[in-house]
DNA sequence: TTGGTACCGAACGGTTTGTTCATCATTCAT
DNA sequence: ATGAATGATGAACAAACCGTTCGGTACCAA
């Protein structure tokens, strides 16, 4: 891609990060981020179809590099301790959350949580599914799969959410230890 | 209440909920309103201070009553038949939603469901923390009370949202028990 | 160097917002 | 019943924002 490409999108996104820490996504116009990104009218929507569109991109590059380092890791993780610690994966997500990744913290904080942990609960499902085994154990029988899913994933997000507003006091450990707890 | 303003409110409201089941809330504007609702652009703006408040007190107005009428419900049931069941304002609850008391149900699913839920969640917590006794037995000494409190609300949210996608084909008590093995 | 590509910046028509104001209709108190 | 108060109307308004267009300029890759 070329060089120019390249550092306008990373502009925009950098000064859509910026303005998302301080007002809300609907009150962000696109007059703003472009006088931050310092960038032309037109290059913005040359770029990105709609403000919207640019959220969801945004979510895109943030949130599947977690997830797919998450994925890395842990697969190296048990291929050298031959380790299958339960809910290893989801320790990974929870350090790579307290060491605030990408600035991922900064967006699933303040005052727009609810979209990005939307965004984030959609991805997270999968990994869900692929960590289904060790959760099974617990499960009623009289529980539908997809509810059970579902309730798995929320808890997840729900328990994010209670670490952040909470300071993040709490090691990763703990988190996931208050995880498998509730679920 | 002045006649009129009772009138001219309703038909907001009116407009807004239609509305409401049509597109999201992001892109209805002032002008479809006052048009379905039959109003002035100035009717409308010395009625609510501007599109987002108008939101804010349709959710008041609606889950305010449904919260109240379960609660007096409640108090009704256990003074007749000394019944103190498990969980019994829950079910009053589901039932509520399955009659789509007020089109709450209209509003909760759509394609504004989130949107809602999270005005919802908020009444609901209230609910929760009185009924807090009822699931103390199932709680670890270990997790923190907020986030138990927290934890029961959010799958309380996400049991109705997963009911509602599934188009309720449960009974208000089979979605009970499944809220109550989960949580 | 050359051809192609991305950015700039200004300007544009169109939509939405929230306000103002003069006028008319309804309600309420006496 | 009547007058005063209050609410609704509808048009008009400036301001903000959106998404697009276009000619000119800077940059890149081969």
């Amino acid at each position: 891609m070329d060089r120019r490409q390249r550092k306008t999108r990373e502009a925009i996104f950098s000064a859509f990060v910026s303005l998302l820490g301080e007002k809300d996504f609907a009150r962000i116009t696109v007059g703003e981020i472009i006088e931050r990104a310092d960038v032309g009218r037109a290059t913005f929507y040359s770029h990105f179809e709609t403000k919207d569109f640019l959220l969801k991109e945004l979510c895109f590059e943030l949130f599947c590099h977690v997830f797919d380092q998450t994925e890395s890791e842990r697969a190296e993780h048990r291929h050298i301790f031959d380790c299958d610690t339960e809910g290893s994966a989801f320790v990974h997500l929870f350090y790579h959350l307290q060491r605030n990744d990408n600035r991922i913290l900064d967006l699933l904080s303040g005052r727009n949580n609810e979209l990005f942990l939307g965004y984030f609960k959609n991805d997270l499902r999968k990994l869900v599914v692929d960590q289904l085994p060790s959760f099974e154990s617990r499960k009623s029988e009289k529980l539908p799969d997809s509810l059970w899913v579902n309730h798995i994933t929320s808890t997840f997000i729900e328990t994010v959410r209670w670490w952040i507003d909470n300071g993040l006091c709490e090691s990763p450990e703990t988190i996931t230890e208050y995880f498998y707890l509730m679920v």
